[in-house]
DNA sequence: TTAATATTTCCATAACATTGGAAATATAGA
DNA sequence: TCTATATTTCCAATGTTATGGAAATATTAA
């Protein structure tokens, strides 16, 4: 991964609204949630959160499709996946007791 | 993880020199690297040095000791870790097979 | 104490991000 | 077609962040 692509994904998590709807995205897997429902459940004005969702899709953290007159948005887990490897990437001088985790879902 | 603690370390990832800074921290390990150091490998003057390690020790993703002269910063796993964590919580709706990876050092 | 080295604080300038109302666009169903 | 619903674009005001030179502060060794 790039820095400049690393940078732009951590720039679009770095911001509270756009935080939540990843998370929440995360959390709903490949199904998704439309942008009404999204802005239901997080109580952001339409035009704020599609400048957000314009945000996060830019940096590549979130796809959408649509549906009728749903978009409908879903994180890409790849892409998450790829930002973590990056930032971890060679840690703690190959010594494996100094971190820890191990992700699973 | 609170909302605004991980706000804030994406927000001091979230800027070219500190994400450098940081991975080479996490590479470094516990031993850590001093200021100066940092600022010769990265290219980085001092003034803008300081500012950018303040913003990461602030974000709780880097420690500091003062070793005679040298103050000598290091990688905070921990908090890392507890980042990666709430970003991937509950991730895919339990489906361990939509997204993949196990970090290891 | 003096000189050399290491790091931080101060400051002003410039660049960038966030907000949400109103209007525009798109789709579906009657 | 007409109406209701869903989402996006436009815009301007406000706030936040990055930069690096110069000066201040700290520590060590002679």
């Amino acid at each position: 991964m790039k820095v400049k692509v690393a940078v732009e994904a951590l720039a679009a998590l770095a911001q509270e609204s756009r935080l939540a709807v990843f998370r929440l995205l995360v959390q709903a897997g490949q199904a998704g949630v439309s942008a009404g429902a999204l802005g239901d459940k997080l109580g952001i004005p339409p035009a704020t959160l599609s400048f957000h969702l314009k945000t996060l899709f830019h940096a590549g953290l979130v796809q959408s499709r649509t549906e009728g007159r749903f978009v409908i948005y879903s994180a890409n887990f790849t892409e998450m996946d790829r930002l973590i490897a990056y930032l971890t990437e060679h840690c703690c001088a190959g010594d494996a007791t100094q971190c820890a985790p191990i992700r699973k879902c």
